[in-house]
RNA sequence: GGGCCUGUAGCUCAGUUGGUUAGAGCGCACGCCUGAUAAGCGUGAGGUCACAAGUUCGACUCUUGUCAGGCCCA
């Protein structure tokens, strides 16, 4: 079995009769189960997590349109935004902005372009190749003018809600490359440094000789100081150190306590209560500012972790802006974009921020003029440039936000009505991001991305938000052509005269966050509005039913629909959301290029098939991290595919020796093993559906895993007879409807899961017998099952019945008695009720034993120990709980005897019950006995004359059964026999000539004398040699 | 530094509202079967449920803390 090919042979039949788009097609007018694809960025190529996405967003669209919905399977991919700018810059050996410029905007945005689908066809493969259904080839992009136009329109919804206004956003900057970096970039540049922290003294303004101690990492932030905060909170002491008086944390007083040296507290009081109090700024080229400033600022993010509980408040910190902006500060930035000291820093105008001795010399200053408390090493970890590792520091730029703070009640409504799998994101990491919502900067100082469609008059200020290009056309008095390009920097030569003062108004230069792009694609994939018959597909569209990305995009994509969809409908977008965790490597690393350990989808599919891949995927819950490793593959080839391709071909064997074929009225559920795989049958089905319903690929996946089990390894091992005998008796064609119905139905069932090798097994089962059914199965229809079939009370049996062999086996196997020696009794105690004839039937001929007897009273085989149900006794004694059971442990054999005669009686002062025991069997002496919870198997082990004539004749027939296969022969050739060897060999043969004859076909039997060319045995001491020719 | 998650057999993972002896697969050992054969099956040995305290008659399960790992954010 080649499963790799396989799977081409299928992917070839799908390409020919279309089976994706008549998915769709086939459907229509169907209830329609609908699900967004999240744009992936295709300037990278797909790895194995990629492909752990696509089994999952494949299985609920297969799985819905076989229950009969029509399921959209639409494309998209991400063309915009920094991973592409990034690329270009590298590629095109920029380093800069300002190196950007020199090359040219047009230029290097051709370049970005020209990026973007470099693995498109690479993803395109690799999602063909898992097996995804999936519309690559109508696709939505977020550069085409459709997808830029919805991103208009949703602005201008935004904009004429007043959502949109212009402010300033703190973002980690590299002065070298002269850009600001996003979270992702920066994220990657974080290095434990060792830094100079100081204990700076700042005087009170009305005080002599009093000092706050602030704490800082960065010396040169010191120089645009415009605050200090402090905890309203925390308490604070004024310590008396020689005549100097310092305030700082009460909490900070034992760590500084050696750098501070003898100290008297003499005042200590909360921070609160220095809010406002001025103090004189470090420097005099600090005073002079517009607005008032250097002051205590209460606020509760500042800790008493570390420092001095006393934090210095500058323009290059994220809480430090919030502060400034909230007490209307003045913005100093005496450390400007280059990364140089301005003007008004006196001598250290001109000076590096980063350089390492403006620290020392700043520090130096501050000792001389006697404000330097203390300085300490620390290592931190600090931002750094992850392109040319120059230092970052935090710059205060301008961006456009979208007040998505203001709908924040009703993003965290919209999100209680969202189905997250797994549960805990809902309320833990989705939810707590929802209630700390600020404000969504929405903008970026890029080139490569959706233009923002803001345009502010030169002369009076006035702002118009465009909603599409056709309204661009109208302000400007001219129809935009068709083809013009609405990127920079084309867009950016549009201007439009002013209604309010005729001047000329300029697009503001930036371009959209690419997230936002993601977030608006429930409108954007149809080019809502403006795209002809995008009304109609976006209502029909809408919300989704399900969506799946890994659990990164809470703070992504995740997050960008609900706020996009709230704006606009006040609702989510999607219903139900499966997070999947990251795929490390077999070790638990993250696969990375750098480290070398990317596996290709592609080549992994070509080792093992998809389907293995996909098992995979779906056999662990999605969200715990997951470790690829290829053996995992093997395995549920072996334990799950091999199995289910050899139980159809085990049927397909047969069948085609028989001349069998399917009929109508199927003659179902003759024999018990009929009806118990038909039970397990009903139950997969509710299992599976149930399972789906929750979006629980694991559970469904392990049930299917679990029955496959079940047919293979018991209803077909044990059914295997039934299918040889040669007369074309009743119980045969019952068997043969019986499997066929369950492999079918079985077929279908998993075809969600493994499309490929389902799909082979529907035409050949299926089709084959049937020119009328369905091209595929993934057209045809989910099974619709028969609750009526559902035997509960017949499965237990038969898990009983398994229990009793698997015991008996373990016996056998601890006395070292193989299975085919016969045996003459098994008894079996502490199954509620007989085993019926068949079922009896299958233990005798599943052990080779020749008689099953029950017996009610155990107390020959066994003594009893009592332990207490502590289930039942617990809540009804509580703490006499332990002395209760102390004495129930000790009850002997006979007392408990006696309670399960009289059914109840009194133990340490209370009255017991038989049900409130939990009676354990101990085997006596002399028995080969063994229980397992309430069941309990004895084997007689006495082998007689008889019973050991039938092992030789079995052992015999497992010899020449060996030769037969030796010999290649045909399962139903017919053969002759010669043997040669000793006296009670000869016997047992002889006593079981026509068993022999049966079981493997001979049409005669012949004992020689001498016999050169015949295989030699040993069975016990017995040898012989036997010769087969076939006739 | 903050938030969320994870820690169960050598490995990969299950474990339902707290309740009798914590399960499965792989690997390992032993055996079986061979008329489904890149085979298959059975049995067995492996666990102080990361650690500690608490709540409770009773904790893998609930609470708190510690340690380790992951993700996101800073």
């Amino acid at each position: 079995m080649n499963f790799p090919e396989l799977d081409h042979l299928v992917m070839k039949l799908w390409e020919e009769r279309n089976i994706r788009n008549r998915t769709v097609s086939e459907r229509e007018g169907c209830p329609d189960y609908i699900t967004y694809d999240g744009p992936p960025g295709t300037n990278g190529k797909p790895h194995i997590g990629h492909m752990m996405q696509s089994a999952l967003k494949d299985l609920w669209p297969r799985y819905y349109t076989m229950k009969g919905c029509r399921v959209l399977r639409k494309a998209g991919w991400d063309t915009h935004g920094l991973p592409i700018e990034l690329t270009a810059e590298k590629e095109l050996g920029l380093k800069s902005k300002h190196d950007i410029l020199t090359y040219g905007v047009n230029k290097y945005i051709d370049y970005c372009r020209k990026t973007v689908f470099r693995y498109k066809d690479a993803w395109t493969q690799a999602i063909k190749r898992i097996g995804r259904f999936l519309d690559t080839d109508d696709f939505y992009a977020t550069l085409t003018r459709e997808y830029i136009q919805t991103d208009w329109w949703v602005l201008k919804q935004a904009w004429d809600k007043g959502l949109l206004y212009q402010g300033h956003k703190i973002m980690p900057f590299c002065a070298r490359c002269g850009t600001s970096l996003s979270a992702h970039e920066t994220a990657q540049g974080y290095q434990d440094v060792t830094d100079i922290s100081l204990y700076v003294k700042f005087p009170l303004k009305d005080t002599e000789n009093t000092y706050f101690i602030a704490w800082t990492t960065t010396a040169w932030t010191l120089l645009s100081n415009v605050a200090l905060a402090v905890n309203p909170k925390l308490s604070y002491v004024t310590l008396a150190v020689g005549s100097d008086r310092l305030i700082l944390a009460e909490d900070r007083l034992s760590a500084l306590k050696e750098m501070i040296g003898d100290y008297k507290i003499i005042d200590r009081k909360p921070g609160g209560e220095f809010a406002g109090v001025h103090y004189r700024p470090l420097w005099d080229f600090q005073d002079n500012l517009d607005q008032d400033a250097h002051f205590v600022i209460a606020d509760e993010y500042v800790t008493a972790e570390d420092g001095s509980g006393v934090v210095h408040l500058a323009l290059y910190g994220e809480d430090d802006f919030r502060l400034i902006q909230a007490n209307s500060l003045p913005l100093v930035r005496n450390v400007d974009r280059e990364g140089l000291c301005g003007p008004k820093t006196g001598k250290f105008s001109g000076r590096y921020f980063a350089d390492e001795n403006l620290d020392v010399d700043i520090l130096k200053d501050l000792a001389a003029g006697g404000l330097l408390l203390g300085k300490e090493k620390i290592t931190h970890s600090y931002p750094f440039c992850y392109r040319c590792d120059e230092r970052l520091l935090y710059y205060a730029t301008s961006s456009w936000f979208l007040r998505t703070s203001s709908f924040k009640d009703r993003m965290l409504a919209a999100n209680e009505d969202i189905n997250w799998y797994p549960a805990h994101i809902k309320h833990g990491r989705f939810g707590n991001w929802l209630e700390n919502n600020v404000d969504w900067a929405i903008s970026r100082s890029r080139y490569w991305g959706s233009p923002l469609p803001i345009w502010t008059c030169g002369q009076c200020g006035h702002q118009e938000c465009v909603g599409s290009v056709r309204e661009l056309g109208e302000l400007r008095g001219e129809p935009i052509a068709d083809d013009f390009d609405l990127h920079k920097p084309y867009i950016d030569e549009l201007t439009l005269p002013c209604k309010e003062c005729g001047g000329e108004m300029v697009r503001e230069p930036e371009v959209l966050d690419s997230w936002f792009n993601a977030g608006i694609m429930p409108w954007g994939q149809w080019g809502y509005p403006a795209a002809p018959g995008s009304r109609e597909l976006f209502e029909n569209q809408y919300p989704s039913d399900f969506i799946c990305e890994a659990i990164d995009q809470t703070r992504g994509w995740f997050y960008t629909l609900l706020a996009i969809s709230t704006m606009l409908t006040d609702r989510s977008s999607f219903r139900n959301v499966i997070c999947t965790s990251l795929i490390s490597d077999e070790s638990g690393r993250k696969m990375s290029k750098s480290r070398g350990n990317v596996i290709d989808p592609i080549m992994i599919c070509e080792k093992y098939g998809a389907d293995a891949v996909r098992l995979n995927f779906y056999s662990v819950n999605p969200w715990v991290a997951k470790r690829f490793s290829e053996d995992e593959l093997v395995e549920g080839l072996k334990q799950v595919l091999i199995p289910y391709w050899n139980a159809y071909s085990f049927f397909v064997t047969y069948a085609r020796v028989d001349n069998w074929k399917p009929h109508d009225g199927d003659a179902l559920a003759g024999h018990t093993l009929d009806r118990w795989i038909l039970s397990r049958l009903e139950w997969l089905r509710e299992t599976v559906e149930t399972s789906m319903n929750n979006y629980d690929a694991a559970s469904a996946t392990g049930a299917i895993v679990t029955f496959i089990d079940e047919l293979t390894n018991w209803y077909i091992r044990r059914s295997r007879r039934r299918f040889w005998k040669s007369e074309d008796d009743q119980d045969k064609a019952v068997a043969y409807d019986t499997l066929y119905r369950v492999l079918c139905d079985l077929n279908r069932l998993s075809a969600p899961f493994l499309p490929f090798v389902t799909e082979t097994v529907f035409q050949n089962l299926e089709r084959a017998y049937n020119p009328e059914r369905e091209d595929s199965v993934h057209l045809a229809a989910w099974p619709a099952g028969d609750p009526e079939l559902r035997d509960e009370h017949l499965e237990e049996a038969m898990r009983e019945v398994r229990d009793i062999v698997s015991i008996a086996r373990s016996l056998r196997n601890e006395g070292n008695i193989r299975v085919r020696q016969p045996l003459p009794e098994i008894i079996v105690c502490g199954i509620p009720e007989k085993l019926s004839d068949e079922l009896e039937s299958l233990v005798l001929d599943e052990l080779n034993v020749k008689r099953l007897q029950y017996r009610d009273d155990e107390s020959e085989l066994f003594s009893y120990r009592a332990k207490a149900d502590f289930k039942r006794l617990g809540p009804r004694l509580g703490g006499k709980l332990k002395e209760t059971a102390a004495a129930i442990a000790d009850l002997n054999d006979d007392a408990i005897q006696q309670l399960i005669q009289t059914g109840e009686m009194e133990i340490a002062g209370v009255k017991v019950s038989r049900d409130d025991l939990i009676l354990e069997r101990v085997p006596r002496e002399g028995y080969w006995v063994r229980s397992e919870a309430n069941l309990t198997v004895a084997v007689d082990n006495r082998i007689d004359e008889q019973l050991r004539r039938e092992w030789l004749a079995r052992e015999f027939v497992h010899h020449v059964q060996n030769l037969r296969k030796e010999a290649d022969l045909e399962v139903t050739q017919r053969i002759v026999i010669e043997f040669n060897g000793g006296e009670e060999m000869r016997d047992a043969v002889t006593a079981h000539l026509e068993y022999i004859k049966v079981e493997t076909l001979a049409n005669s039997l012949e004992f020689v004398t001498d016999l050169p060319a015949g295989k030699s045995i040993k069975v016990a001491d017995q040898t012989g040699k036997i010769l087969v020719n076939s006739v």
